[in-house]
DNA sequence: CCGATGACCAAAC
DNA sequence: TGTTTGGCCATCG
């Protein structure tokens, strides 16, 4: 919580709703940065905030596999699978069905 | 306190 | 059309 572009980036993960994800790319095009995509991971990384689903933000093809150094492997994607969250044979998220629309909600 | 790195993505060559 | 480099902010060393 030390920076404003931080706080922004909770805020709009903060309005992903369960069953659908955000990739760290659309997060930051919301917050008016385009190019800040690794701050939206690092923020996540570094905060672990309750109030912010961590596990709905995802990268660009839907692995998490980055995300070994905070979440252990296969916790992430229990939690998204329990919150309705499809998953493809490879693993990776449906992004296809599951990709949250900033326009809606 | 300063330098380097990082859960990434998109534009340019 | 594919590959490479740049960039953004915060956190770690």
């Amino acid at each position: 919580m030390s920076g404003q572009v931080f706080r922004v980036f909770c805020d709009i993960v903060r309005r992903v709703p369960a069953g659908k994800v955000a990739t760290y790319g659309q997060v930051a095009r919301l917050a008016g940065m385009p190019r800040c995509a690794r701050t939206v991971g690092c923020a996540m990384a570094g905060c672990q905030d309750p109030a912010v689903p961590c596990h709905r933000v995802v990268d660009r093809f839907g692995g998490t596999k980055a995300c070994f150094d905070t979440f252990a492997p296969g916790t992430q994607r229990a939690l998204l699978e329990a919150e309705g969250v499809t998953f493809r044979p490879d693993g990776t998220v449906d992004l296809e069905t599951c990709l949250w629309s900033p326009f809606e909600r």
